[in-house]
DNA sequence: ATAATGACTGGGG
DNA sequence: ACCCCAGCCATTA
């Protein structure tokens, strides 16, 4: 296990296929802190440009963006999640239809690892 | 050590 | 469904 939180919350965003997405919370749930939405948030601020981490697959749990809307961050993020596919509908994703559904229980072993 | 700052959330109105 | 807000929690100042 990474001694850092941010390193383990990479682990997790690595994982969400293109085309879908996940939610701060629900990749918080994943590494066992139910209340840590917000840190999730934090961990991807930090992420240096070029990164091979897909931040951008991350989404509020309302299937929103949570840049300032209209602002350019906010755009960047659509825009990359379009190229993969996703729909927005009145600024929105549906996650129903774009929702990752987490890992799978062996996936969740492997990330414990190492 | 105290206080402020967010890429957040769930629930009430 | 939408808006508001108290609670949340790692990091900074």
């Amino acid at each position: 296990m990474p001694d850092n939180l941010f390193e383990l919350v990479y682990r997790v965003v690595r994982r969400i296929p293109p085309g879908r997405v996940a939610t701060y919370g629900q990749v918080a749930r994943i590494l066992g802190m139910p209340r840590g939405a917000r840190t999730v948030g934090w961990a991807l601020r930090a992420l240096p440009d070029g990164s091979d981490v897909p931040w951008q697959r991350v989404v509020n749990a309302r299937g929103a963006i949570s840049f300032r809307p209209g602002g350019y961050a906010a755009s960047v993020q659509q825009a990359l999640l379009e190229e993969e596919g996703v729909v927005f509908e009145a600024g929105r994703i549906d996650l129903k239809v774009y929702g990752w559904a987490g890992l799978d229980p062996i996936e969740e072993r492997t990330l414990r690892r190492t």
